[in-house]
DNA sequence: AATATAGTTGAACAACTATTCATTTGTTGT
DNA sequence: ACAACAAATGAATAGTTGTTCAACTATATT
């Protein structure tokens, strides 16, 4: 018996039939919104769109972001957590490179909904 | 004369000036991780999944979602603030429909990152 | 006119997040 | 071994965000 936290019922019950067994799974939901929430972020919108010119080290990172390695290094961990960037240490350097393919077609679409 | 926040200096000149000049606008930035925003939350993507099945009115999305009119009403606020979707009355219901056609897309191109 | 219904709104609270600061780890060069 | 540098980390803080609750507006029904 489940416990409803809605706190009225369907205007139009044929609506809400077709569309509730199409809603996906719960988890596939959180998966989709936490990818967005690290999307959601102008210092690691920064960082993709660095690293979509050129594989870089932290410390370049900084200057380019003008902003505090710490600041970088963190955020760079969300990217890392989120599989959309990869790391690789280069004797005393730490190279980031972007991870993932889709990250350029989604910021591509997102400039053409605001670009309107 | 500007004000650095970075805290060390470019250990690859070449990159950095080659990047550096080829980062948008901070305007824009901000617009595209606002965007991102209003999609990193699972109310939110559940409210455009739905409404890409049917326009609805607020009570039946509650129903769908199985939450208060009232958290459903404040977050479709959002996404029509963001102009993601549009709201139209017709006698004592409201009906928000898309009105974005890149949304759709957009949550392709992020499901083929998640399930990979 | 009075009541019921649909939706919106604002305040409040708890949960979360990004940056800063201080410290630590690991590597290079002497 | 030691100093210098690059990066990572943890704790703290300030700012933001989502839901709840109660009050309010507007439309429909009797």
């Amino acid at each position: 018996m489940e416990n409803l936290r809605s706190d009225c019922e369907a205007t139009n019950i044929d609506i809400v039939n077709r569309v509730k067994p199409r809603m996906p799974e719960m988890n596939l939901l959180y998966e989709l919104s936490d990818f967005f929430k690290v999307m959601g972020d102008s210092t690691r919108i920064q960082l993709l769109w660095a690293l979509e010119e050129s594989e870089m080290c932290v410390g370049d990172l900084a200057v380019v972001l003008d902003m505090t390695k710490s600041a970088v290094s963190h955020q760079l961990k969300v990217l890392r957590t989120a599989k959309l960037v990869k790391a690789q240490k280069k004797g005393k350097n730490v190279y980031y490179a972007l991870d993932d393919h889709h990250v350029k077609s989604i910021l591509e679409k997102a400039l053409e909904h605001i670009g309107e």
